[in-house]
DNA sequence: ATGGTCGGGTTCCGA
């Protein structure tokens, strides 16, 4: 069995403890981190090595960062989208056994129309021919994390109130559907049709007590992995925590072993 | 009711 995750900490520094704790509780194979707000050199590596997890870091002072967390070594780590120098620490790429895992922070977007809406839809445009060349060359993709994107009404606690911002737009909304188009799958929604599940939520208006959320992290398998997909769910038990990060932890299980090349 | 709250770093920006 592999279980991968994907949590946007919002600070790793704020949220060790809440990481280590569900480490412990969880004990995934793959854990992806993004927002982490740090430098690789300030990364608590031997905090986690301690807990049985190897690192492979994309880190960044004050913003974005990203990381992966295993309990198996991984080969051929990579950091950004080749042949796009982007000051942003977004992505990182690694391998762990058959499988390649791609962690993404998308950017935001701050709001529709904006120079940094224009920037994340750019970012797509780089992002998508790297996802061509990994189905490829790989023998199994999963892409996780943060894609700040909620693909359909489902995912959005009250479609009316969102329709046309950023995160659910329209042209956001088909960079998502680009992505699946490339041969994936979106797990949550493989196996719970339902609405009302989401994984981050406002900290203002008291947005988690009364459920407004948004589903904008997420994980993608290729379309043969998800095929040996058991389970896909949502903790939002770290978001009653003291000093939680705004996003919440989204898990998969698949039927595989990553032992085996 | 058109705000609100965080984190990081400074007197505001990004989410």
């Amino acid at each position: 069995m592999l279980t991968v995750a994907t949590w946007n900490v919002n600070s790793l520094r704020v949220r060790q403890a809440h990481v280590v704790a569900w480490l412990q509780n969880h004990q995934p194979d793959l854990l992806a981190l993004q927002e982490i707000k740090m430098t690789s050199e300030q990364f608590p590596a031997d905090d986690f090595l301690e807990l049985g997890y190897h690192a492979v870091v994309s880190g960044q002072k004050t913003y974005n960062g990203v990381a992966i967390l295993s309990r198996i070594p991984p080969a051929s780590p990579q950091c950004g989208i080749p042949d796009y120098s982007d000051p942003q620490q977004r992505v990182i790429a690694a391998d762990y056994g058959p499988v390649t895992l791609l962690n993404l922070y998308v950017p935001n977007g701050s709001e529709v129309g904006s120079e940094k809406y224009l920037y994340k839809l750019d970012w797509f445009d780089r992002l998508h021919p790297y996802i061509r060349q990994l189905l490829k060359e790989k023998q199994h993709l999963v892409i996780v994390g943060d894609f700040n994107v909620a693909p359909a009404d489902i995912d959005v606690h009250d479609p009316e109130e969102w329709a046309g911002k950023v995160l659910v737009s329209d042209a956001e909304r088909a960079e998502f559907r680009k992505l699946i188009d490339h041969g994936l799958v979106d797990c949550y929604r493989m196996l719970d049709s339902n609405p009302g599940a989401y994984s981050w939520w406002d900290y203002r208006a008291a947005a988690f007590r009364r459920n407004r959320g948004l589903r904008i992290d997420h994980i993608l398998a290729d379309k043969a992995l998800g095929q040996q997909l058991v389970a896909c769910s949502i903790d939002t038990e770290p978001r009653t925590l003291e000093r939680p990060s705004d996003h919440t932890p989204v898990v998969a299980s698949f039927d595989i072993d990553i032992r085996q090349p």
